[in-house]
DNA sequence: AACGACCGTTGCTTGATAAGCAACACAGCA
DNA sequence: TGCTGTGTTGCTTATCAAGCAACGGTCGTT
């Protein structure tokens, strides 16, 4: 392994999150501040970070053009963009993309409903998994070895009451899942928020990701979430056909 | 500088291209494969980039965490706050800046000028799309469909003598935007208020948002206003540049 | 005004390591 | 079966990354 570039690399981390200081810095790393400042000149150079008007690091002009021609070259979140602003045009719900990246789900992208509450969601983060709809829908579809490396690291708190307490449930849970066509977090993270979430299958029944409906308790019943499930169920099909998915 | 971490800078640029293979970065690089499959294996360790089943190094998932998180973080609002106060302290006039929400654009922030005259422009509600230069400077960048989508809903009431009366002269008038680079609003609206606005388009072309500066017939002429086209240039450069955008 | 603390920066030294070589394993092809 | 090309690894060593000391600048305090 290459030690400056592991550096490099926490460092690029650290100021993804927020910007800051050679001197910060220098003690995340727990390294020398002159080493922490040459390996900072070479990613100035690059235009991966540069300095604001406080001496503090931040993002550059050529990470985030790498971030937006990494972002633009993603097959599925392209494809699925049009169906999943019609979707969210139809049913005014938050309406969210996710896949599995190793073993957690992160959202890559995202349609604001039309409803006072901003969900907490955020684009390139895990899912929580224990409780997201999306996180099921795609875990129900994975070979159980996939599945049961995945469970092995999902803590069960028992959030909210409705939240699942156990491994040996929430396979339960799965297998519903699967024989439904559709996963649900019912107020198991958020007692006043509920979803709707179904895979988005390839041609050998894989899933590459899932499409969520998101709405609040007060704004929707769960019947009337439930009620947009062929709506949804179109959305999923719709994307996996396009990208020469499922017949 | 610290040239692993350039060669690694390099890589990354590279596979963010197109996944490539160990022998074909080695070419590009200039540097033995064992050195390139050195600094791929630390760049993988830390989910940078992973490789395919062709063993071609594309990103990874870390590098996509980081690039939502990188790209959600960027509010366009905040990257444009200093870039518009300078604009307004320059020009002692109104200047807004705007986005597409739906089928409406919105202000997201405003500075005002020096005029008795205080603009009737609110933050947060939408601009009178059938007038307002921003509607203009975005809807002559945005895909037909969408454009199309949007004109549906916008009503040719004829407010003032210079007022637009029908979708075909709007889509005149955007074509005429489009070439021209800026829009506006003479008079359209109130007829003692007009305006020039420019687009902030990405690096793919779309149009993020917009801005406009705003005058009162009586404090400028139409040319005078119209002088300022160079300084709002600059401004939505600047802007675009910030955000990854236009080379 | 002077001083101290702190941050950022640079020249220099040196021990650690990045870089390349040779050899190997493996796959594909003739 | 043999050859070619790609990917991989152990080893050596020349290069350089890392840290130290000292400096300059800024800010706050007295």
């Amino acid at each position: 392994m290459i030690k400056s570039l592991e550096k490099a690399m926490i460092l690029l981390q650290e100021i993804t999150k927020e910007p800051q200081s050679l001197r910060t810095l220098s003690e995340t790393l727990q390294v020398h501040k002159s080493t922490v400042l040459r390996l900072l000149q070479t990613l100035e150079e690059f235009g991966m970070v540069e300095r604001d008007e406080e001496l503090r690091y931040r993002l550059g002009s050529a990470f985030y053009a790498m971030a937006y021609q990494a972002l633009e070259g993603l097959d599925l979140r392209k494809v699925a963009a049009p169906v999943l602003r019609d979707l969210n045009a139809r049913t005014n719900l938050t309406v969210h993309l996710a896949v599995l990246q190793g073993d957690k789900v992160v959202y890559i992208d995202k349609y604001e409903g039309m409803q006072q509450v901003q969900m907490y969601s955020r684009i390139g983060l895990p899912v929580p998994m224990s409780s997201a709809g999306v996180a099921k829908a795609i875990l129900a579809h994975v070979p159980e070895p996939v599945r049961d490396a995945v469970l092995r690291r999902i803590e069960f708190n028992g959030v909210t009451e409705t939240s699942i307490r156990s491994v040996q449930r929430y396979v339960e849970v799965l297998e519903e899942v699967r024989r439904n066509g559709y996963a649900v977090d019912r107020g198991e993270l958020e007692p006043f928020i509920h979803c709707v979430a179904m895979p988005i299958l390839s041609m050998d029944g894989a899933p590459v990701g899932a499409v969520s409906i998101t709405a609040t308790t007060s704004s929707h019943t769960f019947e009337q979430l439930t009620a947009l499930l062929p709506d949804l169920a179109q959305a999923t099909r719709t994307i996996s056909r396009t990208l020469g998915g499922e017949a």
